[in-house]
DNA sequence: GTCTATAAGCCGATAGAC
DNA sequence: GTCTATCGGCTTATAGAC
């Protein structure tokens, strides 16, 4: 069931989430907000304690997305398919939902103030996963020596650039926006600089199969 | 000669660099940057026509550096030295000016509405001349079909990724700051993933001379 | 649950003494 | 050129009628 209460949150909490996404916590004022979503101030106040709490929620929007991205890395696979199957992702939530990507991204740019210590260890415990499991596909040879962190790092700056960096990539391509095919580009690209890059042999039987044969 | 004058403006414009970094324009007080520099408020207003003059300065800083970092693709050169050298650059803007890079990034982010026509458009030229030499060595057979537009975005954001997200950064790798060696490694890694998977090979004359001999 | 009308406080900016 | 003291506007947040 769609209660009036659960529409009007989702109407205002889309609403933060651009506002947010567009101006920054501080420069987004309720008053625009309520006015994107529809509905008088005092609602917005209504639904959420505060300014503050909006931004929580919105903030907290993204995690859930954020780690699910990371499905790949927690089931068997060999290198080449969990790498492809983790830029997919990231390429898609960069596209899917872009305002609370920014939101993220912005957040985290500022030392993240507002993220609570789980949401934190959360992120970094699957961080953590993920850069263990690469460093294990090293030492079974599976690929080359590539700093793990570092590794990491790029994939997430290179997906995350098409939500954060939006204006730049418009201007650059001189697209107002880009379509499928760009997309597609985009992940095909940043896939290739990591299996190439790490020298991953393609279609070789993933890890777990690799393991009962050494 | 450094007067008072040149001094003061100094001081400031580094607390300003820092403050905007750190919380962004519309979060940063005038009384909080002040008070880093060392100085009463109303002084950030003798030197500083608005809040808003104070932010274009410190934007203004960076362009300088960022059109810099490209001048490996003003001069002759094959691929892997060009590159090379554009992501050292790259990477040793975001370590020697992390402020300002965090002030630009967030500046573009949000849609770059700080930015005049004119630096907008320089930064833009500088692309479009960086993305045409790329496109120019595929033609010239010098490296794989990589889609240009996608590999500047990623290169870009990878770099630019130590200075915007050292928050996440120093939270993964559990250094409070990186060191040299760190930062080689990042460096290295970026550089693996942009030759390796642009399949360049390395030490060929430069693109000049290779004219020369078709 | 909804909305008008208003309170309360913060911050950019400056007047004016030194 | 420097700084104290203060204004004025803007924004968050709520009281209270409907």
């Amino acid at each position: 069931m769609t209660s009036i209460r659960e529409r009007n949150k989702e109407l205002i909490l889309r609403a933060a989430s651009e506002e947010f996404a567009d101006k920054g916590f501080a420069a987004s004022k309720t008053s625009d907000i309520a006015a994107k979503a529809g509905v008088p101030k005092p609602n917005v106040y209504y639904y959420f304690k505060s300014k503050e709490h909006l931004y929580r929620e919105v903030l907290e929007s993204i995690i859930e997305p954020l780690l699910q991205a990371s499905a790949p890395f927690n089931q068997p696979g060999n290198p080449a398919e969990v790498l492809k199957a983790y830029i997919h992702s990231k390429i898609r939530i960069s596209r899917e939902l872009p305002s609370a990507s920014k939101v993220f991204a912005s957040e985290i740019m500022h030392g993240a103030p507002h993220l609570s210590a789980e949401q934190a260890e959360q992120l970094n415990a699957q961080a953590q996963h993920n850069i263990a499991c690469i460093q294990r596909w090293i030492e079974q040879g599976l690929m080359a020596k590539v700093d793990p962190h570092h590794l990491m790092f790029s994939i997430w700056a290179a997906t995350q650039t098409y939500a954060d960096f939006d204006w730049q990539i418009a201007t650059v391509t001189g697209k107002a926006s880009l379509d499928d095919a760009d997309y597609e580009a985009a992940t095909q690209t940043i896939i290739r600089l990591v299996i190439k890059g790490c020298e991953i042999v393609e279609n070789q039987p993933s890890a777990s199969e690799q393991v009962t044969r050494v």
